[in-house]
DNA sequence: GTGAAAGCGCTAACAA
DNA sequence: TTGTTAGCGCTTTCAC
């Protein structure tokens, strides 16, 4: 309804006085048109309002729809906007457009917006894996589309991958704790489910482990995604007889959550966050940051998407980002 | 290149042994198809692989293509992360695509954006314009492009639009400085060229207007962006003979950078933050904080533009939220 | 240097 | 209930 009335090459061709297929070499600024019929041809374009139809042009040339396709948890998320960031950037030289989508980490939303960016003919697609079983995808991949995964591995097909070394990352910054003289480390995180919570507990496992420290299921909470949930349940931990000494965070909004609990319980214990993204330097708490880096993890993944349209073939490629370090509470002097 | 080989509908419809018109039925769920005959078509699509081809749909059918331009300053800004999860969710029941583009306040990328969004024919474009005049959209707003503008007017055209009171908001805050006796109150943003920065420091001239209070231009910076430039400005403040006792943000950032400075001088005072969104109740310094609810901003923009889609017609329509305001140093106790 | 015809993948109107 | 024909706006042969 919106885009009817507009004018199209035809009417361009014609206020012009040229055929069709000169106006369209015209305005693609094609070779063999004479610069007087190229200028008239502008300007009846120009008279016109004319705007080209790219849904037209790819249709008929076969050419690609310049669109790609980035399917993420949720776009709201500082985490996930900062990658999206990133993708636009390495995108932005191409003249790509980026059609964004969130599955808020549910499998059966993800696949609908799989389906519903193919079928718009997005060149490639992005996607941070939901949880679940993707081999839905490899029938698109076998007839050609690029996909790219990031932040998190997909399950069920191929691709191309950047992730971050959510384990070894984890596992360091416990390691720290330990060294310290900490034993009793409370882990905290958001979704069991997710990917990358499970290889940041696992990093902290591995810590413990190495240490001898039993882990003390009392001070693991997988399953913090409700803020007023993980509140609770890390006040708790707080006022045990047997109270943790140190905190691990592994997502940021539930290290969010432990600040809180802390200062509730007028305690403040050493805390380590995984991908802290707001300024941590001036949290009350100031704590160590584990850094996945986002922006990188885009700008790398479209990279990745935009040389396999280039024509690159071969395996499927694994790059796995080694994540920062930000002692914040030293850092500020504190 | 990438989704060549894909199977068409001619493809399918040979397949199920069936013309290509009952197909293209049978696969969009129409009225008068054999349930047998539909249940051979879909099987043969399944198989095949099948995904129509929206671009060819759109094309032939007239029909809208079905997905919502959103340009915005930066994609990667917390604040404009949360509208565009507002306008998400407004569109998400009917399954329109989001085509997302940042113009970092640069008015020739915003116009560049445009052109590329129409060209692709999105059904209608909200945008949180970029500085300067905008007439160039007259066009196609002309030819029937539903255009909403949100956060900061759209100059040179006339749109449905969606705006805080962002003049009334600060103005308030302001008085409430005075009204605790302050006198000496810096003024910081980060761009003169933002008509939202405009409005903030309108209301805090306003407020000092009213109180008889004559603007100090060592206690106004303006051009903040910067954040070493605006953390040296705030601490010359601070450090000078006369320095200000309260500090009005009408940036986040820039409220960032006042905590910052601030405690680098080993000084607390009190701080109103315009729009910060990364849990200011974390924050070492707990502002008050006066709230635009982006997610707010970018729902109703998106509902206001379907209302457009959906045929509404009638003069521009201008919604002006009211903003919140929470005193986060009262809400957590201190 | 320019133009006429055919066709991209699909839907619409009208038959059968 | 099904099929045929034309055509969406553009690009591509291949002529002139």
């Amino acid at each position: 309804m919106s885009q009817r009335s507009r004018p199209k090459l035809a009417d361009v061709a014609e206020r012009a006085g040229v055929s069709l297929k000169t106006a369209s070499r015209a305005l693609n600024g094609e070779y063999g048109v004479a610069p007087a019929t190229a200028e008239k041809v502008l300007a009846a374009a120009r008279e016109l309002g004319f705007r080209p139809n790219l849904l037209a042009r790819s249709l008929a040339s076969g050419r690609p729809s310049a669109a790609i396709g980035l399917i993420i948890a949720n776009v709201a998320d500082p985490f996930f906007a900062e990658l999206i960031g990133g993708v636009e950037r390495a995108l932005g030289a191409r003249d790509l457009q980026l059609v964004i989508a969130s599955h808020h980490d549910d499998p059966e939303r993800q696949q609908k917006l799989v389906r519903a960016l193919v079928e718009r003919r997005v060149d490639a697609l992005l996607v941070t894996p939901a949880p679940g079983d993707a081999s839905y995808l490899r029938d698109d991949i076998d007839h050609g589309l690029v996909v790219v995964s990031l932040d998190r591995p997909l399950v069920g097909v191929e691709v191309d991958t950047v992730i971050v070394e959510n384990r070894t990352g984890s596992a360091n910054a416990v390691r720290e704790l330990i060294a310290s003289g900490h034993r009793r480390i409370a882990a905290l995180a958001n979704d069991p489910r997710l990917w990358t919570m499970q290889e940041r507990i696992a990093g902290y496992r591995l810590a413990l482990g190495e240490a001898g420290i039993a882990e003390d299921p009392a001070l693991v909470l997988l399953d913090g995604a409700d803020s007023q949930v993980s509140r609770r349940r890390i006040a708790e931990m707080l006022a045990s007889s047997d109270p943790p000494t140190a905190i691990f965070a592994a997502h940021n909004a539930t290290g969010r959550d432990a600040i809180r609990a802390m200062r509730a319980a007028a305690r403040e214990l050493p805390l380590v966050v995984f991908d802290e993204e707001s300024d941590p330097d001036l949290l009350v708490t100031p704590p160590l940051v584990i850094q996945s880096d986002p922006t990188r993890l885009g700008r790398v993944a479209a990279e990745m998407a935009l040389e396999r349209l280039d024509g690159l073939s071969g395996p499927a490629r694994l790059v796995v980002h080694q994540v920062g370090r930000h002692d914040v509470a030293r850092e500020i002097g504190r």
